[in-house]
DNA sequence: AAATTCATCAACCGCGAGTAT
DNA sequence: CATACTCGCGGTTGATGAATT
């Protein structure tokens, strides 16, 4: 507590620090993410939460390979925007930008490595010998520099590092986006059955193509929303709204003591930020 | 069976734009 | 109008598992 500038943690996320952001960002919708960390008692930035809630615990997220039909659509767009991989990610319903960026990284790796292969094979068959080297070690100073360059992969080791994640790093089930702005053509393709009529509860429907294991996330979530309920008694009914944000209704009685974010009833404002300073004693306390 | 290489994924960093004060 | 703050984007790097030799 008196280490109130206590160093960030950095690097993997473990499955506890995923639910309580989950648990977090359920509560107070997806921004103000510096706030959101400090009280959430996450010893990351802002910036690190949002990222992972964008690129991994994100309900409306797709898992899994891209696909050859997804494929063709980021080469389309990819030749009309560039590497503006957010405004490509937005016509790929469940795709990150940094999905389709590392996605569209390896491709180009593999496309030049299979050029210079033919290349040199043709070299080869010309010439029989000479370059080998020369042209390999190209491939480190040239246009398309492998990330992993030759000798550096292999030095790393068993480390187990965060074993704790793998359960979550299978499946994501997905039907609904949270953030994106340009939705309509989100939903389209996302999920072609009719809005849920909550978020996470009823997240079923997916192609099953692209879903491998989603029992392990729904099982998060549902604790995650069993532990919510436990604990508040009122917060119970997670509803999404149309515009993507997350907004809560009272489902039994008025809390005990009166929570920091208010009840929304048309429009979903999510709670009073003016109360943070009372949220944060609360927790303090706790 | 062990070593090496490759492919994929997750995360960090710096910067710029937008918004609030 | 200027400044501060927050958010989002694109680029880059590191770690890990799978495939190959």
């Amino acid at each position: 507590m008196s280490t109130a500038a206590a160093a960030m943690r950095k690097g993997p996320w473990t499955d506890e620090e995923d639910e309580q952001l989950v648990r977090f960002v359920r509560l107070f919708g997806e921004r103000r993410w510096d706030f959101l960390a400090k009280v959430s008692g996450l010893r990351r930035t802002g910036k690190s939460c949002r990222l992972r809630w964008v690129n991994y615990l994100h309900p409306g997220l797709r898992r899994g390979r891209i696909t050859a039909d997804e494929e063709r659509r980021i080469v389309e767009l990819h030749a009309q925007w560039g590497s503006r991989w957010s405004r490509i990610a937005r016509s790929l319903p469940g795709r990150t930008d940094n999905e389709i960026k590392n996605f569209w990284r390896t491709r180009t790796r593999k496309k030049a490595l299979e050029e210079r292969r033919a290349a040199a094979g043709a070299g080869a068959a010309a010439t029989a010998t000479e370059e080998p080297a020369s042209s390999s070690s190209s491939v480190t100073t040239s246009e398309c520099r492998p990330g992993s360059s030759p000798t550096s992969g292999a030095a790393t080791t068993a480390s187990s590092s965060s074993g704790s994640s793998s359960s979550l790093r299978e499946g994501r089930c997905g039907d609904d986006d949270g953030d994106c702005d340009d939705d309509a053509e989100l939903e389209e393709a996302s999920t072609p059955t009719a809005a849920p009529a909550t978020k996470h509860e009823q997240q079923q429907p997916q192609p099953q193509e692209y879903y491998d294991g989603c029992s392990t996330m729904d099982q998060l979530w549902n604790e995650i929303a069993a532990a919510d309920a436990a604990a508040m008694s009122y917060v119970v009914d997670a509803c999404w709204s149309g515009a993507g944000h997350y907004y809560y209704s009272a489902a039994a009685e008025p809390p005990p003591a009166s929570p920091p974010w208010e009840y929304c009833g048309s429009d979903f404002s999510l709670w009073r930020i003016d109360d943070q300073e009372y949220y944060k004693k609360m927790l303090d306390s706790s």
